[in-house]
DNA sequence: ATTATGATCTAGCGGCGCTAGATTGTCAAG
DNA sequence: CTTGACAATCTAGCGCCGCTAGATCATAAT
């Protein structure tokens, strides 16, 4: 029965070509631009098509958010790796910034575009928690309460992200930051 | 000539409850129920009277995102006054958060909708500059470098704020998320 | 060859932001 | 008091959106 196999390679592909045109036209153009109608196009269909893919087009959003969550794991443990301690937490701080500043509406998708993402979910959980995970590993030497620091140092970042994002603070004074906010880490725990 | 002055009065009335059921609408049904057509009837008046006000409905979410920078400097202000030091940075974190997570729409307005707010604007600056000098005052005595370190501690606080709202960081542990933080920024200044 | 079944398409609903052109109200000049 | 200009406001509609019901087509079993 290899005929039922091509069908189900053949849908999964469709599937993958419109999450990835979703994702090019996001980056290009920005979320606005990404319709139905435009992705009907784009994959050589008509639009009711998608409708058996994704439930909405809010579903749409979402599979390119676990790209990104999955993309963002492996850029976070690429920075870690081989390092430890201040020099890790630096890195990792670098690298989170380098990536949601070169991929924004990636971003946009991830953290700032309504999704049905649920974040107790069983299937996405594992994608999700995954790069909190590599965050948790570098600040771990730093802390005895390891998720509230995790949770406070991931919301730092993800605020200078943010902030510099939209033209709030100033792109010249990035490294400047980070490094206030890893010292600021360091010490809180020498002192704490 | 007091006709004149009362045709503008009326306008000026008529644009604030624009304002005023955008912000009442977007806080009751989220910004996607704030449509043209939905303020014309609130305010009684036909679609194209609104566009006599503003340019397009960005413009509409611009002037809610102003009352809120606007009303979240007071709540600044107000959490710091009579307090210094310590004190006066924990209570201020408090207050930014308690304000991000009690107005979810006015937030919204001003941190994560796409909006005309130009930054670097000469009628708008002020308004937006002065929640910013509202934390800068309460970190000063911190750091030596006044604007990095205020804007770490605002994207901190923006990060916490955002991530509580969505869901990704546990609500029940913000305050020793805030503690961490204030920590942080104390001790960071001593050693640095 | 015929029939059932699933895949896909055509066509359309209601709603959106926004605008051109008609209509109404207002007030000064004749 | 009438008239005509001007501003305020409305009606009607364009092109787009997300989404879906029902028709049509291809495929595979009888």
């Amino acid at each position: 029965m290899g005929i039922a196999e091509r069908k189900g390679r053949e849908r999964a592909e469709r599937e993958q070509r419109i999450v990835a045109a979703a994702r090019a036209i996001a980056e290009r153009e920005g979320w606005g631009a990404v319709t139905i109608r435009r992705l009907a196009v784009e994959i050589e269909y008509s639009q009711p098509v998608l409708y058996s893919h994704f439930e909405n087009r809010d579903a749409i959003v979402a599979a390119v958010a676990i790209e990104g969550f999955q993309e963002l794991t492996v850029a976070l443990r690429e920075a870690a790796s081989g390092l430890t301690g201040r020099g890790a937490l630096k890195n990792v701080a670098v690298a989170y910034l380098a990536f949601a500043l070169s991929h924004p509406a990636l971003y946009d998708a991830m953290f700032t575009l309504p999704t049905d993402l649920r974040f107790a979910e069983v299937g996405t959980r594992a994608e999700l928690r995954a790069g909190f995970e590599a965050i948790a590993a570098v600040v771990t030497p730093f802390c005895a309460e390891v998720e509230v620091a995790t949770e406070t140092f991931w919301a730092a970042l993800h605020g200078l992200a943010e902030l510099e994002r939209s033209g709030r603070i100033r792109p010249s004074k990035r490294d400047e930051r980070i490094t206030l906010l890893v010292r600021a880490i360091v010490v809180a725990k020498r002192s704490g």
